[in-house]
DNA sequence: CCCCAGGCAGCGC
DNA sequence: GCGCTGCATGGG
């Protein structure tokens, strides 16, 4: 006997959700192979949720019947960016100047935006720092399967995506950890999933206690209760939040749709197709905030965040060849 | 062995 | 303010 909720949202343009969940915006999600499709599964607010797109509609399963009090279709229609006005991200000069970079960007117009809860993506991102993907998802799973609550969720499916008894599978997947559960966690426990990195484990119990005690309320940062700038200067005096961290953040976390996170890959972007170098070989603050604008002189500010992740995969797949995270 | 991976903080200068 | 280094580990 199968206990799941069924949405279908109807799909005006493409969406890839490989691209979506893999390109390093999110570290959850997972994927999962059957014959006709891919589906994916997360944990989401308490709820084990399984989708997949087809041309023209997407399907959801999920354990529950609302996530975060809003009906499923909604709440999915929100967190994966499907209300972004895809031909706003590339303004009309942009795409008269670099029709080339708009084309090869293309192929990833079906990547959006996701809308995150906040803490996770707050402690996802300070697990970011200086390692490849592989390593950061690692981390992120590690935190939920120590901390987290397990869900479970049992379906049958045909190949076709109906609901039939001829395919099942059962799929277990960990709540993202509360605040206040990691901010009792003890170190050592802690430590083991963060790479035995002893220093990011202390920063990441820390601002979870400030979470927990209300010193820290990220609910007030998100968009539009505050300004990208108020909410980044508030994050950048956490320990273990530098400017990049703090921009992935505010992009993923809080809605400021003009973070433009800037790493080794965006840097070497910037450089080779809009001739944006840094004066310094190490990236310093002032030096990131002034690259960082200058993205946004030519992005423009309201889809600053997507336009970037899209170049960043054109460049990333198309120019480094990198196959895989 | 090397270098790099969606960096950051602490230090010397 | 800027540059260098340690942090941890896995993969090319």
């Amino acid at each position: 006997m199968n206990h799941f909720t069924v949405a279908t949202l109807p799909l005006s343009t493409a969406l890839n959700l490989h691209e979506t969940f893999f390109c390093g915006q999110a570290f959850r999600w997972h994927a999962l192979a059957l014959s006709t499709n891919t589906a994916y599964y997360a944990a989401l607010d308490g709820t084990l949720v399984l989708l997949y797109a087809q041309s023209s509609t997407l399907t959801v399963y999920a354990s529950a019947p609302v996530l975060q009090h809003r009906p499923l279709a909604e709440f999915m229609h929100h967190y994966l960016g499907l209300t972004d006005r895809l031909e706003e991200v590339f303004s009309p000069l942009f795409r008269q100047k670099y029709p080339h970079l708009v084309q090869g960007a293309a192929p990833y117009f079906g990547l959006r935006l996701l809308r995150q809860p906040a803490f996770e993506t707050l402690i996802s991102f300070m697990c970011a720092q200086g390692i490849g993907i592989a390593l950061i998802r690692r981390q992120v799973a590690a935190l939920a399967r120590t901390f987290g609550s397990p869900l479970s969720l049992s379906i049958s499916l045909s190949p076709s995506g109906q609901l039939t008894p001829h395919f099942s599978f059962a799929i277990t997947e960990y709540t993202f950890p509360t605040p206040e559960c990691l901010a009792e966690a003890s170190l050592s426990q802690l430590q083991r999933c963060t790479n035995f990195h002893r220093a990011r484990a202390e920063r990441i119990r820390r601002i979870a206690r400030a979470v927990a005690d209300g010193s820290l309320n990220l609910a007030a940062l998100t968009a539009p209760h505050a300004t990208f700038e108020h909410a980044r200067e508030t994050l950048l005096q956490y320990d273990g939040i530098g400017e990049k961290i703090a921009d992935c953040i505010c992009l993923f976390g809080l809605g400021h749709h003009e973070a433009f996170p800037i790493d080794t890959h965006v840097r070497q972007y910037l450089a080779e197709w809009f001739g944006l170098k840094a004066p310094t070989t190490s990236l310093t603050p002032r030096a990131y905030r002034e690259l960082a604008q200058a993205a946004r002189d030519i992005l423009g500010t309201k889809y600053a965040g997507l336009a970037g992740q899209w170049l960043f995969h054109h460049w990333r797949r198309d120019i480094r060849k990198m196959r895989d995270y």
